[in-house]
RNA sequence: GCCGCUAUCGUCUAGGGGACUAGGACGCCGCCCUCUCACGGCGGAAACCGGGGUUCGAAUCCCCGUAGCGGUACCA
């Protein structure tokens, strides 16, 4: 199996395409094929290096490598070239100058039942000749045989009047000349199927088998966007998602297995992968789902891998006490400075948590935990859980009416990792201060 | 408008004629655990788009309707 993934340097690689690419990949790996990477890059109005920098960089963080490529489109001109002259020369193609008002004019005349044929002229853009009878079959593994008569299909222009080519064209000849067997795209491009099986057809060229995946849409069922928040792998990376849990999430929008198993490592994925079971109904992206999926995957991390990564992440180091009391608590990697800088940078300002918590009562709290933390040595969660919990005997209170007063003298606010634990990371010294700082406010 | 695709809980889905009082996951609600927030455990509410067929029998097959989406570019 030859499959390829062919992304338009356009902007920047979104979840949709990344989820094409993604699917690509476990057919190949699946199935011991190759994946070719392409850059269809023919819209110079539109492609920018910089946008393929980026798609590259996008795939190689969400882990997904090829084998052949990337190569350019635009850098096969000279072969789109020389099978344009052949279709000109056998008459499968015609120039034509023929504008969009003339073909909606040509198809208001002959109604619904006709598509736009033009005349052959000197010079102008390059139609390719569409047969008035029969269809054309886009047989796919998702959806079956579908059938497109050809008196509703308008010839449409290949190449430009200067001559470049259009996508139509190029896809056909490049998927032709790489030998790809298999197409795995977005169900956006079916429609158009018949005109790259025209193209093959008149270069008498076998097609490949196709596969036109669901699409993806947002919360609200339109088309996802950036109204959607996160819509670009980029963005994924920068809102702390791992790139296992990712491909975990987009694998399961539109495939399933039999069991209906969620969670799945991408050794299983490439494992139990099949077009055949992809879904054929749109998906919605659901990022609360993402997010609860991401935080199973950091809570199977080791505690030296997620330091590893979080440190990565924030670009601070010496994190590793602070991510094992933290662990249990966040779902993404930006979850973790909210939550437990303050053992870094201080406490953090919340005055409605001051005025809640350390209030005149609050205080004389404060005093009777400092002198039980003050003697202990070595300061250890069990012995501080000890000396807290002494307090709270001791003043008949509850226990979260010491708990929380010793919470917003350390962070600040009122949420926060394990208070035993945190006194334990920030020490003797530092936890006393902290507690000193607020008595005295 | 025309052409095409699709249609199971709010969302992702399992299901491919009898195993369906329709299963799982996220989310939601309740309870438990509990120092906050989480995590974890237990329980609950929640769906076969509508109408015709076919069949002894339809969520599953066919047709029509409706809705959503895609295409209809000298974009990809």
């Amino acid at each position: 199996m030859r499959v390829r993934f062919a992304p338009s340097p356009t902007g920047a690689l979104h979840v949709g395409g990344a989820r094409t690419a993604l699917y690509n990949w476990f057919a190949a790996r699946h199935t011991g094929g190759t994946l070719v990477l392409r850059i269809e890059d023919t819209d110079p109005a539109r492609s920018t290096p910089e946008n393929v920098e980026q798609i590259l960089d996008a795939l190689n963080w969400l882990g997904l490598d090829y084998d052949e490529g990337p190569i350019s489109q635009v850098s096969r001109s000279e072969r789109h070239q020389e099978v344009l002259a052949q279709l000109l020369d056998d008459g499968h193609a015609y120039r034509s100058n023929a504008t969009k008002q003339q073909v909606d004019a040509y198809k208001a005349q002959h109604g619904s039942e006709r598509g736009f044929r033009g005349e052959s002229e000197a010079s102008g853009a390059v139609r390719l000749r569409v047969p008035d009878e029969g269809a054309s079959v886009v047989h796919d593994l998702i959806r079956g045989d579908t059938s497109f008569a050809h008196v509703h299909i308008d010839d449409p222009v290949i190449a430009r009047a200067d001559g470049s080519v259009l996508y139509n064209f190029a896809v056909a000849i490049d998927d032709l000349d790489a030998g790809i067997t298999h197409v795995i795209r977005g169900e956006d491009h079916l429609s158009n199927t018949p005109k790259q099986l025209l193209v093959l057809e008149a270069l008498g060229a076998p097609a490949p088998v196709y596969a036109h995946l669901p699409l993806l849409h947002g919360q609200d069922g339109k088309k996802l966007s950036k109204r959607h928040g996160a819509a670009s792998v980029q963005e994924f990376r920068e809102a702390g998602y791992l790139p296992e849990a990712l491909r975990n999430y987009l694998a399961l929008l539109g495939w399933g297995t039999d069991d209906d198993e969620t969670i799945l490592s991408t050794e299983e994925l490439v494992q139990r992968f099949t077009i055949e079971r992809v879904s054929k109904n749109p998906a919605r992206f659901d990022h609360q789902k993402l997010r609860w999926m991401n935080g199973r995957y950091m809570r199977e991390l080791s505690v030296e891998e997620l330091t590893a990564r979080l440190e990565a992440f924030t670009g601070r180091s010496g994190l590793r006490d602070a991510v094992e009391i933290s662990k249990e608590k966040i779902q993404t990697l930006a979850d973790f400075w909210p939550l437990a800088g303050f053992i870094f940078d201080g406490p953090a300002d919340d005055p409605a948590a001051r005025e809640k918590w350390l209030d005149e009562e609050g205080r004389t709290v404060l005093q009777d935990a400092r002198a039980a933390l003050e003697p202990i040595d070595p300061f250890t969660v069990e012995a501080v859980q000890g000396a807290l919990e002494a307090v709270v005997a001791a003043r008949g209170a509850k226990p979260r009416q010491v708990f929380q007063p010793v919470r917003v003298a350390l962070a600040g606010r009122p949420v926060s990792p394990g208070i035993f634990e945190t006194l334990a990371v920030l020490g003797r010294e530092e936890s006393l201060a902290r507690l000193d700082r607020a008595i005295g406010l």
